[in-house]
DNA sequence: ACGAGAACCTGTTTGC
DNA sequence: TGCAAACAGGTTCTCG
């Protein structure tokens, strides 16, 4: 489910809700996510204060105070859900850690398939960590320009699509938003990455902060009304342009379904990519 | 080193 | 309606 916009919105919700307070129960109902929990990851957490919240690309760190990390990957499915320490404890199924702050405020990693995953660690390894060290730029930060794409693209035959994929290249995006980030640019998919050239790199390294920053936004708004209502933090339904909209007429060349018209969908390394033949190249 | 594909795990949607 | 196959927004490993 989360990419990089999700993953902050989560973020922003629990900073809201933890921040200043402590831990005052940790409860692991299940340890085998994606790798296992750490040894003593519970008491860890137990009576440390949340200090600030962090984003790395889809990762989440959660400053503690006693010089720890809290590291959280919400996977494909994981979600954070906000509830009261008033409401009596009554875990769902995949409800896989559970945690307490003692300004009342309980909140619950659900995660039915378990590919995401946690860590507890000092914060002065936080260097040297191995999941945030195979990471490339921040696509909304400095390091991440033509410049850079044009460098990393160079000599790659891999199509755009699964270049932009990989978090080694710039950090935080996934399917949906690679699909809306090429199609903002007009860029193929199938595109060979190498081919790039100066001109589409600047517009490929726009459209994908335009379109972060546009989910991001849409992400806030509906943060608040989220964080009051059902308490589930970071699934939001932005309107994407193309992704999911297979067959449906272009919105911006409104080509209509024929052979050479309409949403496509086609498969890239196992996964679905939409996009308009029409006007992407 | 790079790229393609499978694997991890479970729930939901689609198709016959 | 029922069942099986396909599919799901991520990452990592293996193989060629």
């Amino acid at each position: 489910m989360p990419e990089l916009p999700e993953v902050e919105t989560v973020g922003r919700g629990l900073a809201t809700a933890l921040i200043g307070d402590r831990i005052a129960r940790a409860i692991v109902r299940r340890g085998d996510l994606r790798r296992p929990l750490p040894e003593g990851f519970g008491q860890g957490l137990t009576g440390a204060r949340v200090d600030a919240i962090d984003r790395h690309a889809k990762y989440l760190l959660v400053r503690l105070d006693r010089g720890l990390i809290w590291l959280i990957h919400l996977g494909m499915s994981g979600r954070m859900v906000l509830t009261s320490t008033a409401e009596a404890l009554d875990p769902s199924p995949h409800d896989h850690v559970i945690v307490e702050s003692d300004g009342g405020v309980r909140v619950t990693f659900n995660d039915a398939r378990r590919f995401g995953l946690m860590d507890l660690f000092p914060a002065d390894r936080v260097g040297d960590h191995p999941l945030l060290n195979a990471t490339g730029p921040e696509p909304l930060g400095g390091g991440f320009d033509a410049d850079y794409l044009l460098a990393a693209a160079e000599g790659r035959t891999s199509p755009l699509k699964a270049f932009l994929l990989d978090q080694k290249v710039v950090a935080g995006l996934g399917n949906i938003y690679v699909a809306e980030a090429l199609y903002r640019a007009r860029l193929s998919p199938r595109r060979r990455a190498g081919t790039l050239g100066r001109r589409r790199a600047e517009r490929l390294v726009e459209a994908i902060r335009a379109v972060l920053t546009d989910a991001i936004e849409a992400g806030g708004s509906t943060l608040r009304d989220y964080v009051q209502s059902s308490g589930e933090l970071g699934y939001f339904q932005h309107r994407f342009a193309v992704y999911g909209k297979e067959g449906q007429p272009c919105p911006d060349c409104h080509c209509v379904v024929e052979k050479t018209g309409g949403i496509a969908r086609i498969v890239q390394s196992n996964r679905s990519t939409f996009f308009c033949p029409r006007l992407q190249h």
